[in-house]
DNA sequence: CATGAATGAGTTTTCATTCAT
DNA sequence: AATGAATGAAAACTCATTCAT
């Protein structure tokens, strides 16, 4: 074993959402915290100091995987043009979400948690995406007939169904197709791909 | 017991369809074999007996579920109107989703199994289907650059999202901004809902 | 094995808890009910079937060895002699004992079960203990300045004391002293063993 | 951390005997060594250092509450009333028990440590006692008919009895009922409270 | 020496699956 | 053929104990 040095207890952490993130990946919600701590190469005592349930190690990768998009969204409300900081945003949400099947499995099967983690790894990430939103449709950008739960439904969906394999291209074009249909009519044209 | 009156072994096959269906849809892929006899009304075995594995009879509730939507696909291949058909089609798949969550479920978190499942349960579904997207594009209804996996990722993805609460309205508002997506630009204001 | 006959699953029932009883003897509460489904020659599976909890379990075992103990207590209220029968009874209730140490430990060690299994298991029990030691001393037999919970103190304790090895003759000098103890002064002598 | 001034390792003994003596109290022989350590303001690894056992730390505690109960027997021994001494030094004892819960728990949970915790803790408490009562039986105080081994079960079980929540008043009459009994009856009336 | 992170065997409990009746 | 008791592997989680720092 070449853990073991103390310091790297911040090393180790990472080391578990990093496994965590695989084993759910590859089965689901039923990934089992064992195989999880195998993996990460660390007794399951371990992993159990640093997320004393599998619950709050599943709400951690959400949190840290989330982290960047929140970046990325608080970003996007300083862009001068609402309309494309917002279409650019939700293709960056594509590219990063090949890290989230087991966000997506957490939040369907564990069912209760949903909420608790949208709370705690999607507050602020909500709260900057539906700013987000709100700017580009209001720009008349986005279709003036479609909420923000829409979005969520379309989006959670595609990204759902992205996990796992689907080749990079094809995502892409599924995505612009998305993005394409919340376009205002008016504008399409013009942003054809 | 006071029930098989000889030779229902057919009526007993059905009632834990019904009883699998109805306790996938409760509690998701957790669901027990022994809470599924119970509500058939059955002893676990003689629910082995009819479906060997819990996985066989996962399969097994797709397979029936999807016996209506392989009958629309197929009356719907003799449609007149291939646009209006294929999309008519659609809606009807999102119509009958609600079915589904176990079935969503199980390829979510059985994984290995979502091939499988789609071979033996979509087979046919999944020919008709593709005879239906290939008219509606020949007939240039449907956006020539939009493939039949794209049509999946995009519908699987969308009825996943859907399953559990969404209500019917913003459902349907959905399932028509994903049909305009991959509608062709050149009639979309035509179709315009 | 030679179990399995399907119309032993009572037999089973009784396996369990003498197993349990022998355990819980040796090891205290902390008895593991892996060992204890072994030594009943039985899988976990079984033991959980019938009894779904270590707590049940233990209640369990309060309540069969208490049987006993109640109809012997009921009987003991028709005797013509309340006394007699009163220090009749404590003695049974020693001779008993025997079994109890996973009570004394249950009790003592689980803590807040103290209650619901004094409830579940010992309430009748209790009841008829109240109204032989209420005749007791009504009778004059029993001092007037002891009252039901000193002598549950006294007898508890020795009966906790007497459980593991202590020699029959031993145990029934103590419980003599005992009863002696609470026997009315005036009377004492009489009754000397 | 800001403690250890250098050389009061005997500083974190008591601490840490003090620590575990609250703990065991408040969760008997469960109580975890974490938290104990915690409570004694000391990482695991110093307790360790100190008692290298669960168990020896159990005898630990025992050892040094039993150390005044011995001067006290000791000193009885120089008593002029024998009589007097020993019934003295019993009420002694069940004053002091108030702080034994743990040992009784571990006592009782342990099993096997008993013998070996009477032998360490106890083994110049036991002399002393011993040669207390014999002294009291000797000069007629003390019923001939009954043994040390007698008193032990006898205390020993009043005095688990006792633990957690009996009133003082009561407690305090139980004893002296004990007392009462192993009294010599000659000279019982005398003595009667 | 003290610290507390790491370890992993062990605990209770669940559940798919088998098999005697 | 139907039943449901039995099975035991596996899961989440705990905790005494070790050992790098």
């Amino acid at each position: 074993m070449e853990r073991h040095l103390r310091a790297d207890a911040a090393r180790n952490r990472e080391a578990i959402l990093a496994a965590a993130e695989a084993e759910f990946r590859a089965h689901g919600v039923e990934a089992s915290i064992d195989a999880i701590a195998e993996r990460a190469g660390v007794g399951v005592g371990t992993l159990y100091r640093n997320y004393s349930t599998k619950d709050e190690l599943m709400r951690a990768i959400l949190a840290a995987r989330a982290e960047p998009l929140v970046a990325a969204a608080q970003e996007a409300l300083t862009a001068s043009d609402p309309g494309a900081a917002f279409f650019e945003f939700v293709r960056r949400v594509f590219a990063a979400s090949g890290d989230f099947k087991a966000l997506a499995d957490s939040l369907t099967a564990a069912g209760l948690d949903l909420d608790a983690a949208k709370q705690e790894a999607g507050g602020e990430l909500m709260g900057a995406v539906r700013q987000l939103f709100a700017r580009a449709q209001e720009a008349g950008d986005v279709r003036a007939d479609v909420t923000l739960d829409d979005l969520h439904l379309l989006i959670g969906g595609l990204s759902h169904s992205t996990q796992g394999a689907a080749d990079q291209r094809q995502i892409s074009r599924c995505v612009d197709l998305l993005c394409d249909a919340v376009r205002s009519p008016a504008i399409r044209s013009a942003n054809r791909r």
